[in-house]
DNA sequence: ATGGGCCTTCCAGCAACTGGAAGGTCAAGG
DNA sequence: CCTTGACCTTCCAGTTGCTGGAAGGCCCAT
């Protein structure tokens, strides 16, 4: 299989299969011409890795997952452990984020948004009573 | 004023402000002896561009807000809308991130996490039910 | 044989810094 | 007066995870 199939089999474009190669996450054999060529079980590895991205986890994290999925004997007590990590960055994200909502949201409402210069959300970026 | 100084004084990384000028967000006189010398003003700016970074505005946004700022003509109503934007930029990312974490919590929390070898977690990755 | 659509490699760049090397300056202490 | 150490300077490289583009090779149909 082509890298084109193989894109669109797992979803992800060409151009980051070629970098997942690059950085040893996948290893396609080759054709004779030199085109890559990506057997199922590669393909199952980019899918596994185009969710394990897609749910958030770092490529050292998948890379990591990936060897875990590979190990046979793996006990998936490591793997929660780091699905439990991966869980706490996001929780942690999430108040940051929901924090910022909070600060700028009340900068958005106590600004009158018209023509006038004075602007509370300027101010307070500037004299920093909210941030 | 000194990097050093100023770096205390607005709570800034002296790599970040020297960053800050090759970039042009800050333009800090010279001494005699090739030293940067910040002045008050500049000092301002670096506060408020510390302030808008943590708020999460990307540098961009925040030479535009710096300008904003400095033009005492300007209309309230311009950095409303940039602040409005932003705010949606972050409740779609919130929303993006709890979604994250149903599904990754769904996962945790099905997976028994002890040395067998059998794990939801990674085969919810291979196959996909659930990401 | 020629056109297009693949494929290959390599180089550069994005954001927003951060680290480190190599060297200049300055104030204090011996 | 000299050294030590803290500061400052510039420049180069690396981070994360790709993405774009150029230059060139391959393959298939017309």
């Amino acid at each position: 299989m082509n890298i084109g199939e193989a894109a669109a089999a797992s979803g992800l474009p060409a151009k980051t299969i070629r970098y997942y190669e690059d950085i040893a996450l996948v290893r396609p054999a080759r054709s004779e011409n030199g085109y890559r060529d990506f057997a199922e079980s590669d393909v199952h590895k980019l899918v596994f890795l185009a969710r394990a991205r897609s749910l958030g986890f770092t490529v050292e994290e998948c890379r990591h997952l990936l060897s875990l999925y590979e190990d046979r004997s793996r006990a998936s007590a490591d793997v929660k452990a780091m699905a439990r990590d991966h869980l706490a960055r996001i929780d942690r994200k999430i108040a940051d984020l929901e924090g910022l909502r909070a600060t700028l949201g009340g900068l958005v409402e106590r600004c009158h948004g018209d023509g006038r210069p004075d602007c509370p959300i300027l101010d307070t970026l500037a004299e920093g009573q909210g941030a």
